[in-house]
DNA sequence: ACTGCATTCATTTTT
DNA sequence: TGAATGCAGT
């Protein structure tokens, strides 16, 4: 902590000389400088929210009304939190540590490290990743001899999800809580699902939450320590949170005798995550939790032209059930483009459209990195891929698989945690045939017995089982130097500490041989990865720490650098924003979703709606909407029609154009749509022109390219060269996308 | 214990 | 359409 001396202290001052209050808009400040009692703080999209709660934070501070660690701020994501807890750091001149600030599950999970043992765990459990949840379910289950193509193990963890985001342990599931699946057995596999996690010292993401809030509620002294040490709490994206991270705040910010300085950020308008069990109500609610509780209303938005919010504004005024919030442009910039609704034919002459215009922007000056592809759901990006690809386009598909979810890096964690935390049955289980082994369904079977005979964890068991020679031929062979791998790396983890470690486990264990001998297309990008991880790792004092880090941040920065358009779904988008926007296929049972229709009604229709709202409201200068008259659902092509949200924007704030109807004859259908005038912004140095007069490649050279594998130029013109692939296929493509061999 | 064929079924996924 | 699972065969 800083005993560097705050500046002086004005309460409520009037403004001058506090620079960090400078520059900030009534509403704005009083969401700030209203810091005691409960405030509800309704920022739209756009208005400076992230502004107000950084500097909410800094003002706490610095008028001395809470010292750092008297805070606790809780944001949703990772990403969130890092940027709060950087621009706090420069508005306070200096990184503060032993601060309350992260996630949701972070947060928790190191409260859960404090009062384990109130859950039943100790200090240093585990936290699960997705497919060890699955697997463990699917043990747990198999003494029900359900039918798994009526009850399936996915479903029912939908069920547990959804308990746990309610607050709801085994013991608070009703009877009429369990009667979804599996004729009431739910509950019974719930209980003994949780049993396992607390024998294997683990538990899962929704634990993080459900544990931490059940101790709260039956544990007094508990709660009373966090009274004591929070006087202030914020909250960011309000709207989003579940019930038991409602009861988590709602525990944590009721004090006997006080008021509660809780302050909640939020837009009830971009909530759009109620299938993950988010419950809008909480918003819309606030008062009554928290009597007395002021409101301030954010509605002067600096990201976006007029036209873009005229049209968000009519088409999020269809949706009932809002707590109003119209939002007004900060700017006057009357000059800004309507925003563009194009019809088109089908869903490849849409992906061509959207390329063509992206392409047009690019030559007006504009940077691939201002730009998205929005889509409602994962399979629409398949057609921009091909069509970016063909183009030459760098793009980048945000949300697809993530590092620490390939295969080969939760392989290499799964040897690091049966490392750390020999008892990690789930990550031996894992390993034991990874690389091949010779162990199979009846050899692992045979291990299981051996440990639980002698009452010990997976691993102890096989140990013993080994010693005693129990474990005969190619399997007992191998398992043996597993074995001895792993007592080896205990010794060099002590000795040269845990990077070499890891580096020697992987080795000796095979698992990079494995790798190496494999000839598919991605195994050296798999070699490389694991590379990295290395590299991730020796930021990292101790494998704990690093396994900690893994398992909630899950994020790892990635070929970020050059400029490029970005792909990806709009509940990925929330939260950012670009100079230009595409969203294409606005066809009704694409967007509004068909299935969210069916299932929802007309809440879920809302959703939809609001989805559309955040679309629209991430572009700064230009939104550009597109619907296909006829679109490929799985094998055969479908007529559809123009989503309903489309007649929903006000004719003033559109341009509407029809390419849809006839056949495209191929070139240019999107040309005439975007002869309007020059874009506004700045021309910036093309950073692709950089990567055009790229490494001096020569017809016949080998090259990688991170999709297609390794290929050889067979030819090239001046942007673009032709590679033909291992597999056969020939691809035009940028250089920028490919390397030397 | 592994391989290959058939069958199934397709949203959104902050942690 | 294609990927991802599950079952039967070797």
């Amino acid at each position: 902590m800083s005993d560097h001396s705050p500046a002086p202290h004005l309460p409520s001052s009037t403004g001058e000389g506090e620079g960090y209050l400078a520059r900030l808009n009534p509403e704005q400040r009083t969401a700030i400088e209203t810091t005691d009692g409960p405030l509800l703080v309704l920022a739209g999209a756009g208005t400076g929210k992230t502004r107000v709660l950084t500097t909410r934070f800094a003002h706490i501070l610095l008028t001395e009304r809470a010292k750092p660690w008297q805070i606790l701020a809780v944001t949703f994501t990772n990403k969130a939190a890092r940027e709060m807890r950087e621009r706090v750091g420069v508005i306070l001149g200096e990184a503060v540590e032993g601060l309350w600030l992260g996630t949701f599950h972070a947060l928790c999970a190191r409260m859960l490290r404090r009062h384990a043992e109130y859950a039943g765990l100790t200090q240093s459990f585990t936290i699960l990743d997705t497919d060890d949840q699955m697997r463990l379910l699917k043990q747990v289950m198999e003494p029900w001899q359900l039918d798994t193509k009526r009850w399936p193990a996915p479903g029912l963890m939908g069920v547990i999800q959804r308990w746990k985001d309610r607050g709801l342990t085994p013991a608070r599931v009703t009877d009429a809580d369990d009667t979804d699946f599996a004729n009431g057995h739910a509950r019974a596999i719930y209980t003994a699902y949780q049993t396992r996690l607390r024998d294997l010292n683990a538990c899962d993401f929704g634990d993080l939450m459900l544990h931490v809030t059940e101790i709260l509620r039956t544990r007094p002294d508990v709660l009373e320590q966090y009274h004591r040490l929070f006087r202030y709490i914020l909250v960011d994206e309000y709207q989003d949170t579940n019930t038991v991270q409602y009861l988590w705040l709602r525990l944590l910010a009721k004090r006997s005798g006080t008021q509660s300085n809780i302050c909640c950020v939020g837009d009830d308008d971009q909530s759009i995550y109620s299938w993950r069990g988010a419950e809008v109500e909480n918003i819309l609610r606030f008062e009554k939790d928290f009597p007395g509780a002021q409101i301030v209303r954010l509605e002067r938005n600096y990201r976006s032209t007029q036209h873009i919010l005229g049209a968000a504004a009519g088409l999020i005024a269809h949706n009932g059930e809002r707590l109003g919030k119209t939002l007004r442009s900060g700017k006057d910039d009357a000059s800004g483009e309507k925003v563009r609704v194009t019809g088109v034919w089908d869903s490849d002459t849409e992906a061509r459209a959207v390329c063509d215009a992206a392409e047009s922007f690019r030559a007006k000056g504009a940077s691939l990195a201002e730009m998205a592809i929005l889509v409602r759901a994962g399979f629409q990006t398949r057609a921009f891929e091909e069509r970016l690809v063909q183009t030459g386009l760098p793009y980048r598909i945000v949300g697809g698989v993530r590092f620490y979810e390939r295969t080969e890096i939760r392989d290499a964690l799964a040897y690091m945690r049966i490392l750390h935390q020999p008892a990690d049955d789930l990550a031996f289980e894992r390993i034991i045939n990874v690389p091949k082994r010779g162990v199979g369904p009846a050899g692992l079977q045979k291990l299981h017995a051996a440990a639980r005979a002698r009452q010990v964890p997976l691993a102890a068991g096989t140990q013993a089982l080994v010693a005693e020679g129990g474990l005969k031929g190619k399997m007992g062979a191998e398992i043996t130097k597993l074995m001895d791998a792993l007592s080896s790396t205990r010794d060099i983890l002590v000795r040269e500490g845990h990077v070499v470690a890891l580096e020697f486990l992987l080795e000796e264990s095979g698992y990079l041989d494995m790798w190496r001998n494999d000839r598919s297309v991605e195994a050296p990008g798999r070699l490389e990865n694991l590379k990295e991880l290395t590299r991730a790792l020796a930021d990292f004092g101790t494998l704990g720490e690093f396994l900690e880090h893994v398992a909630l941040v899950m994020e790892h920065d990635e070929n970020a650098g050059d400029a490029k358009l970005s792909l990806m779904t709009l509940h990925g988008a929330k939260g950012l924003e670009f100079d230009i926007v595409f969203l294409p296929g606005w066809e009704e049972g694409v967007f509004p979703s068909q299935r969210t229709l069916d299932e929802g009604g007309l809440k879920g229709l809302e959703e939809e709606r609001r989805l559309a709202y955040v679309g629209i409201t991430r572009a700064k200068k230009h939104a550009l909407i597109y619907h296909a008259d006829r679109r490929r659902i799985y094998a055969n092509w479908q007529p559809s029609m123009p989503s309903r949200f489309l007649d929903e924007l006000p004719e003033e704030h559109v341009v509407r154009k029809n390419n849809g109807g006839t056949q495209p004859r191929g070139l240019n259908l999107s040309e005439s749509v975007f002869d309007n005038g020059p874009l506004t912004s700045r021309r910036r140095q093309d950073p692709l022109a950089a990567s055009t007069t790229l490494p001096n490649f020569q017809l016949g050279d080998q090259v990688r390219h991170p999709r297609f594998g390794v290929g050889v130029i067979i030819g090239a013109d001046r942007h673009q060269l032709e590679v033909i692939f291992e597999s056969g296929a020939t691809k035009r493509l940028l250089s920028s996308f490919i390397e030397k061999v």
